[in-house]
RNA sequence: GGUCUCGUAGCUCAGCUGGAUAGAGCAUCUGCCUUCUAAGCAGACGGUCACAGGUUCGAAUCCUGUCGGGAUCACCA
């Protein structure tokens, strides 16, 4: 996955070893050379020093006068202390550049034969989506991408959350409040008005709690009793009875938030390959808790319900099932699990679920391995942190949530906004204009989301718009924009990208981009290995960096050199595919002009 | 209380499989558009890498402990 360059310099500096000292070294550091000092590769000494026993200076002299005779890929170098940093000869950037320059599909591996399923987004169906949903969204689908670029086959798959009690509440609230209210009616996208039912119930059913709580009542008592919580768990009751008048409630319900979601979904340009809903696998599992029990996984306690015991892997015992033989989560989990193997056998499965669930994975692919599932081995939780608010967790029900729509709305008119005060889009018809918006919000927005380590909660203050400039999602359409003007220009006067063979010597900031580019593939390797789209979005935002730096110090067009105006136009041509490419893994489209 | 996780500049984050003087962006200040898109570039300011020990030629990075934040330990999903 190295550069050629890099590949060589390893293979050369084990024979300058070899040849200096007649030893070799397992300790081997190469390493990208610091700003401050001259060179590209620094190879670092001080691991050869014991078994030398000599100065770690004198080592790297040693080395970088043999690599100077006798490597293709190394012009010069200098020491300092136990670094030795190399200047790599101008033929090797030339061949490294017209390489990348002839790859059609830069970043893109061959498929490797294997295949991985990557369930994420998950929502339910009682209340629109948020921030939270969006990060989730954003994890997953780039993943997805990247883990496709890396040669899987992938499928992207959502299990939708749409039965329960917390549907039930919406419900619930319709049936008393709604009057027959519809989107059409209300003007209300559909997961929205369900979502106002479902805060409409539980404002009532607090308010019943305190009435309760006032007759004397405990807090506890009072949350069992309260009227509506018992008439939500009755419209359950009847739901899992198939009871027509209720079926047809839910049915229509959730009907309405499928539609707003699906709106978002198109919006932010994710899609689904399946999705499962759990309304059709939630009785799934209990033919795996029956197999447990015959395996001796698990047992039975006195009441019928049945456990595990994951003690000695570090974890609790822990309820499979009920004793009244209904499902838990993870019964449901258990069985959708093998029904996702059953119909994709995919060699690898992936989660995309907040790490608030760590404890429930760990369980899962505890309990799959003792059942001894093939698969168990290669189911991997993507655990990422939440969004938090300064003032803490979002929470829908108190009203302190970041709605992924009004976000979205608002981020548009920004885009619009800062636009129109540039005045550089005035030939723009308002459909293309539009598009314009619309590319730089969302760019903007998931460039945000993602540019963050998954692992790491992140915080989000509404106080703040999400930026335009500096290490944004704009800030690298914008260059890609730029590099396509040049290139327009360049097809306008008739010049093309050539890559001179030899005899050129590339300037230092040239040679920055040309490095950077090498990078690429191994960063997209190891974005495929961590899940880590954060690596892509930096990798993004250092290119167009030091693009821009290149920009800024050399003139393309009106260098006398007509050897460099070519050779510039073919690295400027390089930095677009690959900006676009990393841009697209993370599922952020880049504009001709801004 | 057990387990997991995080603590780096005023703010948001990189760096963490040990390597040079700890890096970006935002914010504040200063320069640069009669030349290829200034959503840009250059520079200034800003740090006891939570704290204390340990390992080593070398620690933000590894180990131990302390303090502080978060998650989780449901017959909720």
């Amino acid at each position: 996955m190295a550069s050629t360059i890099e590949n060589t310099l390893k293979r050369d500096i084990e024979t300058a070893i070899q040849a200096c000292f007649h030893t070799t070294t397992d300790d081997f550091v190469l390493q990208p050379t610091k700003k401050d000092f001259e060179g590209t590769y620094t190879f670092v000494t001080f691991a050869l020093t014991k078994a030398l026993r000599r100065a770690p200076a004198q080592i790297g002299q040693a080395i970088g006068e043999y690599l100077v005779d006798n490597s293709s890929v190394v012009r010069g170098f200098n020491v300092v202390q136990g670094f030795l940093n190399l200047s790599v000869a101008h033929d090797a950037w030339l061949s490294e550049l017209a390489a990348i320059d002839t790859e059609a599909n830069f970043g893109t591996q061959p498929t490797n034969g294997q295949s991985v399923m990557v369930e994420f987004s998950s929502p339910n169906t009682n209340k629109p989506l948020h921030l939270g949903h969006l990060r989730n969204n954003c994890l997953g689908d780039s993943v997805s991408r990247i883990l496709k670029a890396n040669g899987y086959e992938v499928v992207k798959t959502c299990l939708v959350n749409d039965r329960g009690i917390h549907i039930c509440k919406s419900m619930l609230a319709y049936q008393k409040l709604g009057g027959g209210e519809t989107p059409e009616s209300s003007g209300l996208k559909g997961d929205h008005l369900a979502g106002k039912y479902y805060v409409l119930f539980d404002k009532e059913y607090k308010k019943q709690i305190s009435e309760l709580v006032a007759d004397g009542l405990s807090e506890e008592e009072a949350a069992k009793q309260a009227p509506w919580i018992s008439e939500a768990q009755e419209l359950l009751i009847l739901w899992e009875k198939g009871d027509a008048e209720t079926v047809a409630l839910w049915r229509k319900m959730n009907g309405w938030v499928y539609a707003g979601f699906q709106e978002t979904y198109n919006k932010m340009g994710i899609r689904f390959d399946k999705i499962y809903y759990e309304s059709d696998t939630y009785l799934l599992g209990k033919d795996i808790i029956e197999e447990g029990l015959q395996k001796g996984v698990f047992y039975k306690k006195e009441d019928n319900s049945v456990w595990i015991d994951l003690t000695v892997e570090g974890l609790d015992h822990k309820l499979v099932l009920r004793g009244n033989g209904t499902s838990v989560y993870i019964t449901q989990d258990l069985g959708t699990t093998e029904l996702k193997y059953k119909d994709y056998h995919s060699d690898r499965y992936l989660w995309v679920v907040g790490n608030e669930q760590d404890y429930h994975f760990n369980v899962l692919f505890a309990i799959l391995k003792r059942l001894g599932r093939p698969y168990a081995d290669e189911c991997f939780h993507l655990s990422y942190g939440m969004v938090d608010l300064p003032s803490g967790k979002m929470k829908s029900r108190e009203g302190t949530v970041v709605d992924a729509d009004d976000l979205l709305g608002q981020m548009v008119q920004t885009a619009e906004n800062r636009t129109r005060e540039l005045g550089k889009i005035e030939d723009f018809g308002s459909e293309e204009a539009k598009n314009l918006y619309d590319l730089l919000a969302l760019g903007a927005l998931k460039y945000y989301l993602l540019k963050v380590d998954p692992k790491k909660r992140m915080l989000f203050n509404p106080e703040e718009s999400i930026d335009f400039q500096g290490h944004t999602g704009p800030f690298v359409q914008y260059t890609y924009a730029r590099v396509r003007s040049i290139l327009r220009k360049a097809k306008v006067n008739g010049i093309s990208a050539e890559v001179p063979a030899e005899n050129y010597e590339v300037h230092p900031a040239e040679q920055e981009v040309i490095f950077h580019l090498t990078q690429y593939p191994a960063r997209v390797a190891t974005a495929g290995q961590e899940f880590s789209p954060a690596l892509i979005s930096l990798y993004a935002f250092e290119l167009a960096k030091i693009y821009n730096q290149f920009y800024a110090e050399l003139s393309i067009f009106a260098d006398p050199d007509p050897k460099a105006v070519r050779m510039r136009v073919a690295l400027s041509d390089a930095v677009a595919k690959t900006i676009r490419h990393a841009m697209g893994l993370l599922g952020i489209e880049v504009p001709e002009r801004m």
